[in-house]
DNA sequence: TTCCTTTTACGAACATAATCGTATATTGCC
DNA sequence: GGCAATATACGATTATGTTCGTAAAAGGAA
C-alpha cells in the first residue's frame, strides 16, 4: 500500500519552514543566519535539521551546485490547517469556534482585521 | 530567584488533562478507561504519565486513600491560551486574526456559533 | 600548487517522551 | 489467615528530536 504519511513538522522544523515560506527558497547559510536572530545554535545543527527535513519530504532541494538550495515542499496553508485541526481536537474538544473565540478574546483585533473577519462571517450567514 | 516555570503539556498529557477537565477529578483507572476508547496502551502507562504530570505540577493528587485521586492543576483556558499563542507565533507570524481566518475558513460554523462570534466582534467594534 | 574557507555528510551524544514489565503494598472476600 | 484483584512505585527500554564534533569534498585566492 502506498499510504501517504502525514508529515508533522517539529518545532525546530517549523522555524525553518517559516524562513523558507517567506524567502521562497534559501541555502542552509541563509536560513541559519535568519534563525540566529532568535535562536542560538551551530551551523551544522541547522544543516542537519534541513537534511532530515529533506529525508522526510518536508522540503525539496536542488543539489546541482555545491551549495544546495532548499524549498518548502508543504504549503503554509496546509500546515496551518493541520496544526489547527490537531489543536482543536487536543484542547477545544473539536470545536473550531471555541478556538476562534479564544483567539479573538485574547487579542484585540485591528479594524482591518475586524473587517476581514466580519466579511467571512457574512458569507456564512447567507 | 523563584522563576515560575512554564508548564508545557505533551500530547499524551493533554489527552489526560482533557479527561480531568471534563470529570473534574478522577482516579488513574477512570482516566485510563476513558483514554482506552481512542487509544491503546497499558494501565501502567497511564499511571506513569499521571505520576510524571504530578511531579511537573500539572495535576494535584489526593493520596490519603490507597486509590489516589487526581485533579487538574492548570485550567483549560490558560492551557488553550498558551497553546494558541505558541501556534500563532509558530505558523501565523504572530497574527491572531490569521489564525481566526484559518479556523473559520476550514469549518462551517453553526448558526449558534455564528452568533457567538458575531457578538464578540460587535464588542470590539465599539 | 598550496592554503584557507565554505559546504556537505555522518556519527555520537544528550534530552525528552512514551511504553511496559515487574515488584511491592493494600484491600476485600472466602 | 490466605488468596485474588487492584493499586502504586520504579527501573528499563524504545523512539524521537536536537545538538554538535569531525571528516571529507569543493572553491577561491595568493
Amino acid at each position: 500500500m502506498n499510504t501517504i504519511k502525514v508529515l508533522k513538522p517539529t518545532d525546530s522544523e517549523l522555524e525553518i519552514l517559516q524562513v523558507l515560506w517567506i524567502k521562497g527558497e534559501a541555502t542552509v547559510r541563509e536560513v541559519h543566519e535568519d534563525l540566529m536572530q532568535t535562536k542560538d545554535c551551530g551551523y551544522t545543527t541547522t544543516l542537519k535539521l534541513m537534511q532530515i527535513m529533506f529525508e522526510k519530504g518536508l522540503v525539496l532541494r536542488d543539489d546541482t551546485n555545491r551549495t544546495h538550495i532548499y524549498k518548502p515542499n508543504v504549503t503554509r496553508e496546509k500546515t496551518q490547517k493541520q496544526l489547527v485541526d490537531k489543536m482543536v481536537n487536543a484542547v477545544f474538544s473539536g470545536s473550531h469556534s471555541q478556538l476562534v473565540m479564544q483567539a479573538l478574546g485574547s487579542h484585540t483585533p485591528s479594524s482591518k482585521e475586524l473587517l476581514e473577519i466580519q466579511q467571512l462571517l457574512d458569507r456564512y450567514k447567507k
